[in-house]
DNA sequence: GTCTATACTGAGATAGAC
DNA sequence: GTCTATCTCAGTATAGAC
């Protein structure tokens, strides 16, 4: 029955996000996530193999969104401005986020465990771009290089975008890139 | 007795790697660790905050070299070159520890705990890496995206040479460089 | 140095959907 | 009946408090 597994899933998390709030990470168990939500700490673990993994199962989405698009993207451009245009065309997603979001990032600024992990999963979304870089003919080392440098730009811009929603993430993406590329000259 | 301290420090920290290569991160525990470095579990937490810790010393003395070296670059340098030449400059360093990072290396890649804590750790270097860039007056936004790129650049540069030491160090730098430099025009 | 909370793991039991 | 989600119970190890 998916419908039950997504609904305790859901539930779990946001059980998770606003007990993070209420008393920060390191003052909220496993057991009281679990029993807001309605199951027991067992059945919390069954699903995330962490306490932390509760508060990243976006990035599964946003990956496979961005290598879409990636694959999606016109011929001829080169390594960075398929990245944009890929991270461009997840804005929309992102922007429809961005109530989750914004508490969700607070907590993660804060607690020293949550960034490490957040980290890990930035890290890992590189590779996957830089693999979707490598399906279009892109050698490995500058598919690596352009999926980090590239990251690097869309996690400052979406930063200083949950912070403060103007100027949208849109153009603050077109920012980012224009300073990435002037660092060149 | 600053001495005895290191010393034992030290002895922590092979111990860790030794067991941590035999039996894998996971089967080992922290008191089997200051067992073999011949002291209680007890003193093992009150060097390392946490079982990965032991693998992560060397990281103050790099950030501390490269900061200064960022200081110490010629003037008019672009922020990616003036990270690279601070590169160039731990080069040494980096190789008097081969013998000790090659196995490090092993065991953080095949860890995902570690590999997470390896992560952290470079985004803090970064960070601070870019931290020295604004001393020299370079915007945030521009410190930001060079320390990042920078980073990406030297890590897959170093593991590249961990894997195979021909070429050396300084050369795969320069050509990983060249390779992000030819991903922005 | 001692004690304790809690994150996590594993095995087996139960209950409900099919 | 099978299969799968959950619970119960028992345990180990990390890390922090005292």
């Amino acid at each position: 029955m998916p419908q039950k597994e997504d609904d305790v899933r859901v539930r779990l998390q946001r059980a998770a996000l606003e007990l993070f709030r209420e008393r920060g990470y390191d003052r909220t168990t496993a057991s009281e996530i679990a029993r807001r939500a309605g199951v027991t700490e067992r059945t919390f673990f069954r699903y995330f193999p962490d306490k932390r993994e509760a508060l990243f199962d976006g990035e599964a989405v946003l990956r496979a969104a961005l290598t879409a698009s990636i694959a999606a993207a016109p011929e001829g451009l080169g390594p960075l401005d398929t990245l944009f245009c890929a991270f461009q065309s997840v804005t929309p997603l992102l922007e429809a986020n961005r109530g989750f979001s914004v508490p969700r990032q607070e907590i993660i600024a804060s607690t020293p465990a949550l960034e490490e992990r957040e980290l890990a999963k930035l890290a890992a979304l590189a590779n996957a771009l830089a693999a979707a870089l490598e399906a279009r003919g892109v050698t490995e080392l500058q598919a690596t290089l352009a999926a980090r440098a590239a990251m690097a730009a869309f996690a400052q811009a979406t930063i200083l975008w949950l912070k403060e929603p103007e100027p949208p993430l849109g153009t603050r993406l077109d920012i980012t890139l224009s300073a990435l590329k002037a660092l060149l000259v």
